[in-house]
DNA sequence: ATGCGTATATTTACGCCGTATACGTACACA
DNA sequence: TGTGTACGTATACGGCGTAAATATACGCAT
């Protein structure tokens, strides 16, 4: 395929211009929105050990080379998968400016259900929030991520923290959300469609005798918190963090 | 190098046995701990990407697939790490049974802050935790983290918790250390050797006008919580998640 | 329509990666 | 001293990220 090298008439197809690009997908040319999203959505339905420069490229349509013009290398391409993840919280959230005026608490509480719904969406790019994400430094992060922390502040600026608190307050909502994200959105089951529980956890992996409570509260361990667990966490944290309200 | 074939004797050095153990590094055979330590230590100077088995087998003056006697593949030994830092973290805990009595709560301090000094002390290995360790189902996991579950279950045991509440709780610990250590064990700052704070911190990349909260905020957002910021939201967590002490 | 400059994509090549397979080598024990 | 077995090496393969050179197609003035 992508060998007959001659320019114009090939033999049924009517129209010569833009024959490759019908190859490549039936859409015509490559934009860092395509390359993004279609890396996105590999990503989701193989995981991210999947993307490569190489299998992306194919994805399109498109030799892996053509992907530079969109993305500085390949760890460029992963924070791009940040970015996006982040545009798609934007898209949630609506304005930077937290238009209406609901409590700053509620607005927290929006915007970690929001970043929580996100991940649910992709489970298998929530690594690379703490490994690409964090790695960078704070002002090299995508613009995107900027706008989020920004919103974050004003929030807790609302609540009347000095800056020191702020710093406190904000550290301690990112890690708590991150954290909870990161536990909460992975498989803890090695054998999902095996009937009995216990072989469903692969109880009888783990040595017989000692991990008594472990083997014991297993079940109960590999549910999932859900957004309420969230919110349980986020409240007590804001409680000790921030000064009573008003 | 190691090219030499002639079995017994060499030249001045006196015993001709173990003529190639003394190419790899001055001790006699590989083992487990030692191929560990040494990707430990590897990772340590270098970082997790440093980290290929050829590279290893260079440090340790061996053939890559050498390695594969003491770790089924690349994967494998990436989980060998994860319970590197957990066999150091169960050193620095000593026995299982929280042998003394502090109360509940001081023992999962104890757990935390200890947890958080194994990660200060190797913080290029700290994404392995939220990656590899968190992405093995439950009961696949090595001893070492159990054996940490098992603790922190214990505890919790103590603290009167219902099986439900314990799961609860569990996550909730779960998720804040691991979010906490993720979020503060990475470095946030630009570029380090640069006197004039803003730069240091990169500020002038970030856009001029929008994010003023964050470019006000930024010199206080990349100072450490610390060992008294994690202890300071664990209490907070453990007041909402477990009922009052007697 | 024509030709050209530029944006876009391909080709080719290099060195490193994980690892399957087959092969030497040396040590423990008879 | 001979032999079985645990240990390490040699070689090879396909895939990876990406630098450099090359080919193609599109917008636009003519």
């Amino acid at each position: 395929m992508a060998k007959d090298r001659a320019p114009g008439h090939d033999a049924d197809e009517a129209d010569a211009p833009a024959r490759r690009a019908a190859d490549r997908g039936r859409y015509g040319r490559l934009s860092r929105e395509r390359v993004l999203a279609s890396a996105l959505e590999l990503v989701d339905r193989e995981g991210l050990s999947a993307l490569s420069m190489r299998r992306l490229g194919a994805e399109l349509g498109v030799e892996a080379m053509a992907l530079y013009r969109y993305a500085a290398g390949k760890d460029a391409l992963l924070d791009g998968l940040v970015e996006a993840l982040y545009l798609e919280l934007e898209e949630r959230l609506g304005e930077p400016a937290d238009a209406g005026a609901p409590s700053w608490r509620a607005g927290l509480h929006r915007v970690a259900l929001a970043t929580y719904e996100v991940c649910v969406a992709h489970p298998q790019a929530v690594p690379l929030l703490t490994t690409r994400m964090l790695a960078v430094p704070l002002a090299r992060r995508p613009l995107a991520v900027l706008k989020d922390h920004e919103r974050v502040l004003t929030l807790l600026g609302r609540a009347g923290l000095d800056e020191e608190g702020r710093a406190v307050a904000f550290r301690a909502f990112t890690a708590w959300l991150l954290g909870y994200v990161s536990v909460e959105l992975r498989p803890m089951v090695d054998n999902p469609d095996e009937p009995d529980p216990a072989f469903r956890l692969g109880l009888h992996r783990m040595p017989p005798q000692e991990l008594p409570e472990l083997r014991q509260a297993a079940p109960a361990l590999v549910e999932r918190g859900g957004p309420e667990g969230l919110a349980a966490g986020l409240d007590a944290l804001l409680d000790r963090f921030v000064p009573r309200e008003p």
